[in-house]
DNA sequence: TTGAAAGCGCTAACAT
DNA sequence: ATGTTAGCGCTTTCAA
């Protein structure tokens, strides 16, 4: 078998009559470099197909020129969205992606253990995953900048983070319907995984459910509408069993005429809890969404946009900063929401 | 600032009273080293919280323990779900994951001019890429070994690929709506994007889509109907566009009563152009997508489901074999199609 | 069972 | 402008 099937910088070195060193400067463009030299190292390199060993490099200079991105359940389109944000920055870059998803307890110990180490990655994102206290001191040792997006803890104002003022979000959504003359409001709550709360729910996790319900408080108690409690209801993440939720919800002697579900998946399984009662939405029932995914547009879903796209870009945009050292004060952006009023609701009859 | 913020096997060595090698020996398990030494490093090794340089590990065997997975625009519901399906094999691993959105042109050429080499990554995963005449060379030269899922070409059956066959699923859907007595139906297709068909159309680019097309035409000869050029027509991928598509086609003199469309976001465009034009799905129009993503469940959608998931499972695990040597013959693999039953179909009133 | 030493391919400080 | 050299942290062969 042959010894190797590629080329070293040694091996244009010897060709080219100079030194490994040389090359190396030469492929760097550095001004220490005969032009004449630089051409003829320039061009055996592109005639042996040569590519650097990225490897090498890394050990040599200490970078790895790659960052991670630890996140749960990327197929989710709010979350697929924020990371193709993210991607979309470092394509026109040297950086290499590396994702670690997160779906078992063990993965998450291992994404916070392992990935968040200079030995790997220069930099980490992490996604729109809940804090446990058991993550604090691990993130807080990592050796690398660290960027949260979508998601926040109140320990930890060390971090840089992206978020959403969800509480305003939800707020809006609610406001939305009560001016159309809504005041029967039910609202309907994703729930943290259960891989996010194991026994002990020490108040640390901190969905972004939560606000979103605080700003509807918010809204119906400016309103003066009170707030009853058959009108809420949380479940898993997921469009079946909000659409049980909702199912029951509409089941009461004295139904909502309005549903607010804290994200668009869910409120998706509230349209199809409405059309399976034979209500239609939003003659009958009107439905407001978060997120605003793609999906929400063919749906013609009211919801609220919190650009997810863009939080995922701001953040490694932050995390590239941080690596190239410009900044060191934590940064704490926070992406702004819009109400996209689509044909989902409307004033009750 | 300190000289470095971490351990090495040489400060571990030192503490030990033993040399690198035999720490790196004792790291590995292997059983040249006494159980006592053993025992003290691993010891020695937690507590100063080591972990492995795995950048250095990686120059010194030559391996990345890296894969690379060259995908287009992974935020489409049936790119992120295979792509989820590749994720879930190597979380189990200790590879780690580098993707490579592709978006333009000189991403697609990046991808396979830098990506596809040895000294990046173990293994590349090539996914629902349409490949063209030019990528073919790159594709020869690339170093190491390559699976592409969703993607055929027929000039490289050197290549392993994890496939559908589409011609069967456009036939299934097809038959489904003359069996339910329909013989006025429409086919929409995408179009395969321009990045991947630059000026020269070499007629490389193989568009699943032309595929169902070929089975649409199969059960429509079969069944003694004709096929109807008005009844055909495509555009981009996205449902805005299969939305127009579908509005014209309607507008016809002689509409259809049912319409395939070969992907589920452009059934949700048709849907929508039927709401539109006041007609309901599935009374006056019966709708048929492919690809069954999740969104389909909640539209109530009659699709093909093809297995998103398990294609990149399966992709990825023969992607290791590979690596690690155990076969050798390329492999292609056929993922089986199903009709998917819901509520956007039905017979013609 | 352990030590010594070479080497993976590249970079960068220093010397010339 | 170029050569020389040391070294990044780890693995692995060869000796002992």
């Amino acid at each position: 078998m042959p010894k190797k099937q590629y080329h070293t910088i040694r091996d244009i070195a010897r060709i080219a009559g100079v030194t490994p060193g040389t090359v190396s400067r030469a492929l760097h463009n550095s001004p220490l470099v005969n032009i004449d030299t630089k051409k003829r190292i320039l061009r055996i390199a592109d005639e042996l197909n040569y590519t650097p060993n990225l490897v090498a490099r890394r050990l040599s200079t200490g970078k790895t020129f790659a960052i991670g991105v630890i996140v749960p359940f990327f197929t989710r389109p709010s979350v697929s969205e924020r990371l193709d944000g993210a991607v979309s920055v470092l394509s026109n870059s040297h950086y290499d992606l590396v994702i670690h998803n997160v779906e078992t307890t063990e993965q998450r110990e291992a994404g916070f253990r392992d990935v968040l180490r200079r030995e790997r990655i220069d930099g980490a994102l992490i996604l729109s995953m809940p804090i446990l206290e058991a993550d604090v001191d691990l993130l807080a040792q990592a050796n690398i900048p660290v960027v949260m997006v979508d998601t926040k803890h109140p320990d930890l104002p060390l971090f840089d983070c992206v978020t959403v003022d969800d509480v305003d979000g939800g707020y809006k959504a609610t406001k939305h319907l009560i001016n159309l003359g809504h005041s029967k409001i039910g609202f309907i709550s994703d729930v943290t995984e259960r891989l996010f709360a194991p026994r002990s729910d020490n108040g640390y996790q901190f969905t972004s459910s939560r606000d979103r319900y605080t700003g509807y408080r918010k809204a119906m108690e400016e309103a003066g509408i009170p707030v009853r409690e058959e009108y809420f209801a949380k479940e898993q993440h997921g469009f079946r069993e909000a659409r049980g939720l909702a199912a029951q919800m509409l089941a009461l002697e004295d139904p909502p005429t309005a549903i607010f579900a804290s994200n668009d998946t869910q409120a998706f399984g509230v349209i199809q809890a409405a059309r399976g009662k034979g209500l239609s939405v939003p003659e009958d029932l009107s439905v407001v969404g978060y997120d605003d995914v793609q999906a929400a547009e063919f749906m013609e879903l009211t919801t609220v946009r919190q650009m997810l796209f863009e939080s995922g870009r701001q953040g490694v945009e932050i995390l590239m900063e941080k690596i190239n050292g410009k900044t060191n004060d934590p940064k704490h952006t926070i992406i702004p929401t819009e109400i996209i009023v689509r044909k989902s609701t409307a004033s009750p009859k």
